[in-house]
DNA sequence: CATAAATAATAGTAAAGCTATCAAAAATAA
DNA sequence: TTATTTTTGATAGCTTTACTATTATTTATG
């Protein structure tokens, strides 16, 4: 029997639940494929329904727009994350070593999770790289984090900051250093492959380099003296 | 006398260079405010041409799209940014004192510099924030990587890891050390104001605080054993 | 003063970003 | 099994964005 892996979404995000219906599911599919061959900018929800055999005004009786679908994906992205990590470290008791895990979770376009069947994460994985940062970097920010919009975000970046305090409780910022490792993680890994002079690993291309990078970073910082 | 300082600009960026009329400097003195007012998203041309009493049209003549307008801006503060660093680190020899210096010239809004009169660099420091990653998040990144629109901020960091390099001529990751630190000296700034959970500076939303933590996290790695 | 260059004024087009309506189909409840 | 509610499909339309083109007028320059 299959056992489906159901992500609890912010019900703000979406006017009917795509998780819950054929043609939801098509939308939040086909969007991250088709964000990812386009780009976010030139992503319309009219080339969306084109795909899926559908009208314009059908993805809009799911998502008001493509903003609220840009943050539903990525919130859908941490909140599986946030799963993944509990999941694989669940059972790891050395904070050191937990953090090496997480670090190398964060760092690499996993193999595809058979639990989400409609939802391809490796591609997902490339678009939170490239588009992640737009969820937040909007005008109206402030407004979607009282809906709290960014929660899965914030979880996930609080989970990291706990596992930072348990290797050295006296450290100063682990709020700081965990969200520098995970937007770093995605910004090392999008300069590497397109303006690779920004980086050490321009000629390896090897997503284990940053890995390495970040590591070397996190516990310089955290076993400083 | 006034010296007007002048930042050498890609060609390739405008169709007409704007520093070089009246309408020019207005085109984007005002898209600074404007974009800032109104978010990148929101910003459009014809907005613009109405603050500054022209049209469409004339703006256009100018800039290709908007697109380019945002890279112009930002290269431009980069360049500026290059020009302060060097200048007021010009003589000073101990590298970790030079580095101490960057970071804080990184991290702050300057006074608005009196050499430039029609760009206010401490809008534009803010629009570099939040918009600043827009400008190479795209799909056409690798296009305008080979016109050669992101050199000064390839420059920077290239200066920057170069510092790095004199501090300690060990250290395996000048490069990525030196854009993770101008990427966060932003990003924990955006998040401090608007996601504050995300960092440990939230109450006192003290810039200073920040280059605190990017002084010990760039320390730590440097200095590490 | 002549001429070239820059600007203003106007018009127009295709696509993006929606909203509304109504009928057909599918799911569900009586 | 029929009745009813919910979801979808088909179509239309409207405003704004993102441009391009044309011509007249102003401004700079030789």
């Amino acid at each position: 029997m299959k056992q489906q892996l159901q992500i609890r979404m912010n019900e703000n995000l979406f006017l009917r639940n795509p998780a819950q219906s054929e043609l939801g599911k098509k939308i939040v599919g086909s969007s991250i494929l088709l964000i990812h061959n386009n780009g976010f900018e030139n992503f319309t929800f009219k080339k969306l329904a084109e795909v899926i055999g559908t009208t314009e005004a059908g993805v809009y009786r799911y998502f008001e727009n493509k903003h609220k679908l840009l943050v539903y994906l990525t919130s859908w992205y941490w909140g599986w994350l946030e799963f993944q990590i509990v999941f694989k470290t669940n059972n790891i008791k050395n904070p050191v070593v937990k953090l090496k895990k997480v670090i190398s979770l964060l760092g690499s376009a996993v193999e595809d999770d058979l639990q989400t069947d409609y939802i391809d994460e490796g591609v997902l994985y490339k678009i939170i790289i490239k588009e992640g940062s737009k969820a937040y970097l909007t005008k109206q920010v402030g407004e979607d984090n009282e809906k709290h919009f960014f929660k899965p975000y914030k979880d996930l970046c609080s989970i990291v900051g706990d596992i930072i305090i348990e290797c050295n409780p006296k450290y100063k910022y682990p709020k700081s250093l965990a969200s520098t490792l995970i937007e770093m993680s995605h910004f090392q890994n999008f300069f590497m492959i397109n303006l690779p002079s920004l980086t050490d690993f321009g000629n390896s291309k090897e997503p284990n380099d940053i890995a390495l990078f970040l590591t070397d970073l996190v516990f310089s910082s955290i076993n400083k003296k």
